[in-house]
DNA sequence: TGAGGCTATGTCACATCTGACATATATTCC
DNA sequence: GGAATATATGTCAGATGTGACATAGCCTCA
């Protein structure tokens, strides 16, 4: 299992030196990477449905393209905040953020 | 409403100097405000099923027991992802997570 | 060809969150 | 009373996230 999900999360920047230091994760550490991978697919997914593009999106947020297009790749660096006012800036309601939670991404294509 | 409202997220610490400050939050922020109360709280019950003191849950966190009193009570100064981890580290599935959020909380007694 | 829109990625100064600690209150036991 | 345990609240130095900016790669249209 381990090298397919690894290679996912370091294209997604989330700076996997090694296996050891993959597992060096808690599982709430991996839980919650997962679920901001969840949630930054939400945001796309929602931006695109609200014919949005990053720039647009960003201004509703106060916040800049850059920071979108990270949230929505998943990067290491942003916040469940941040992902999560954007699925709400984007159109989402709790509803939509529930579900996207509830079912588990499948992780990358294979 | 707002009274009401701004009363529970004054007590909760939201630094809500004035109604016109209340105001100010983007309905994007003030949902995720609701969000946190109610991820605190799934927190909170979902510890002490587990028989967990906040200390206790705060060692599995490797965070402290203060921490975990600010999250449980809502506390403006703790981040989601914190909560999150939070809620794993108690033993809440994504399932969990995903009902606590589903479910809007009702605010305030009244 | 090239201009324009959209997205990806790196960097940085500044803002916010963090764990740790001190301390207060409440409750339960002896 | 007082010892032990649980929780609440304030503070702070250091860690982490932030918006802004620069820049590159793609497309599409003329």
């Amino acid at each position: 299992m381990d090298a397919k999900k690894r290679r996912m999360l370091e294209a997604a920047g989330w700076h996997v030196g090694s296996t050891a230091e993959f597992l060096d994760l808690t599982p709430e550490e991996s839980a919650l990477i997962d679920l901001k991978l969840s949630l930054g697919h939400l945001v796309r997914t929602t931006r695109q449905r609200a014919k949005l593009s990053q720039h647009g999106l960003a201004d509703r947020l106060h916040s800049s393209q850059s920071r979108v297009a990270k949230l929505e790749a998943g990067d290491a660096t942003v916040s469940l905040d941040l992902i999560v006012k954007a699925a709400f800036a984007a159109g989402a309601k709790r509803t939509d953020v529930a579900n996207a939670i509830r079912k588990k991404r499948r992780v990358a294509a294979g």
